[in-house]
Formats: structure tokens, C-alpha cells, sequence
DNA sequence: TTGTTACTTTGTAATCATTACAACTTGATG
DNA sequence: CATCAAGTTGTAATGATTACAAAGTAACAA
């Protein structure tokens, strides 16, 4: 999934959000670290760059760009929220191994759940937890 | 969803895990209170009845019967674990007006991602966001 | 029934991610 | 370039969860 960071930008101009030098930084690291960061892991990744940064930034950027729509939070462990450049509808699987977190494609429409008729639904997850390939074939499963 | 408090007693015997006065009230309680509460709530919900209960025991059990397979985990919000006792497959719709969680009935084989080949995949979660029916009729959307 | 022992419980203190707050700074608009 | 609402920063507070060590108890065997 490639992110265009331009178009990003047009939409924060189009959103009424301020273009302040933080919140790109932290854009342009979720575009470029396309990994599922923490908020923890993106005020690391920027602190050389930017030493001013200061982890509320992180914080209230990551809030915003939210509330924006812009980027997805996910919430897979209880203990860590991570963040997401890409919007589209995906699945997540979290290799509990390694830790890493895989995207794959779904087609979350075959959710057609009759039981929530009449319901009105903003938002649709789905998360998998396993061992991926390569740390099966290194034998830590 | 009915679950059977006898038969989930059998399972702790089988699992040779013993069968505690408290971790009985706990498993009690998440059988007769089916709204998948948090650690506070049992804590507080069982605070009458076994006035001794500390907070730490809530928790330690809640992990070991996570780990027996008896319950389960649902990371929806990022500030709160909410537990179930109805470990078959199935989703859950969180109403962001009243916070009640809803169960409904998904067939999750449904995905069978062709990117996750090879992968081993342990625990399978769909939850969905928005507004419930009845937040919707009392105007609250 | 009792003794033994490993597993549990408990209260307190520590941890750690996230949020609140108030003073300072800056992007956008005219 | 002046203005000011919005953004940033550091520090302190919050709140859920975990660590730890002392005291209690379930399970098993004799």
C-alpha cells in the first residue's frame, strides 16, 4: 500500500488543519515507516530530526489526524495502540513471534450480519494473531 | 449465548487448575453477567459478596483463565480489556452512544486470505463501531 | 483426619502509556 | 508584518495493570 504524501497534505489544507512543521514530520514518518508504529516508536524515530519534539506533539498530532480521518488506530494488544497511514479497509495479523504486523486484504462486506440491521456502523476491524511464515520456517512457533 | 457454569468447572479439573473460591466467583460472575465486563466491574460486582477479593486476584485470575482457553480478551478501546465467556467465533459491535457491546454471529472462515498462506493463525477477532438501533430510535446518534 | 507443599491470595508499591494543564510559540490570514 | 487562534512543550497527574513478598489454602497422600 503506497501513500501519497502530497495528497495527504491537500487534505489537511482541506480540512482546516495547520500545515506546523511537527505534524508533517509526523506524517511524512507514517508514510515512510509504513509498520504500524506506536506513538512511542515514531517520537524516537523523529527525535534526531526534530530534538524539540516533545511526546504530547506525538500525541495530539496522532489525535488529530484521526479525528481528520487520516490515519487508523489499532488496537490489538492491550498495552500498545498502534497507528495506521492506510485507510482502506484491510485486515491486521500480529505475529506474536516477531511482533510484526502484516496487512492482507479482506472483503469485510461479506459481513453482512442480520442481527445488526437497523445498526449504524462506522467502523470494521479485523485482526488475526498467529506465527507468520518466516518465523514458522526459523522454528519459533 | 448459554455457557454452562458445571462444564467450565470439569475444564478448570481437566486443566489442573484449582478450583479456588475466588476464581469461582469470578467465573460465576462472567457466566451470570454476559456483558463482557472489565476487571474493575467484576471487581466491584463481587465486592459484596466476597469482601476480601483484591483487585490483583481479579487480574491473576482473569490470566490464567485466559490462558486455560476458558475466556477470552476484547481490545476494542485502548483504555480498557473487556472479557467473555463465549470463546466460540464471533463478533462484537461496540455502540460508541451507550458503550454496550453486542455479540453477532459471523462466519470468520470466510476470509481465507490467500496473503496469510503459510501462516499459522492462533485467535481470530472482528469487531465493529457505531451506533445501536436503540441509540438511533432514542435520537442519540 | 491431618500434614505437607505448591499454588493462590492479598495489599502495597511500582510501572508505563496516555492525558491535563498552563506558559510559550507559530501558521495563516489580512 | 501584525494579529491571534491554534499548536507546542515540559511537567505533573491519571489510571489500568503488574511486581513482589508475606500469609492463606486446595489438593493429595498417608
Amino acid at each position: 500500500m503506497k501513500v501519497n504524501f502530497e495528497s495527504l497534505i491537500d487534505e489537511l489544507k482541506n480540512k482546516k488543519i495547520r500545515l506546523s512543521h511537527q505534524r508533517l514530520k509526523v506524517l511524512e514518518y507514517l508514510t515512510t515507516n509504513y509498520n504500524h508504529p506506536t506513538a512511542d516508536q515514531i517520537y524516537n524515530g523523529l527525535h534526531d530530526e526534530v530534538p524539540t519534539l516533545s511526546k504530547t506533539t506525538v500525541y495530539n498530532t496522532l489525535s488529530s489526524l484521526l479525528d481528520a480521518g487520516l490515519i487508523r488506530a489499532i488496537n490489538i494488544e492491550d498495552n500498545e495502540v498502534r497507528y495506521d497511514i492506510n485507510t482502506h479497509d484491510h485486515g491486521h495479523f500480529k505475529c506474536e513471534s516477531c511482533k510484526n504486523i502484516y496487512d492482507f486484504n479482506i472483503d469485510i462486506d461479506l459481513f453482512e450480519a442480520d442481527q445488526l440491521s437497523g445498526f449504524e456502523i462506522n467502523d470494521k476491524n479485523v485482526f488475526f494473531k498467529g506465527t507468520c511464515r518466516s518465523c514458522i520456517a526459523d522454528g519459533k512457533e
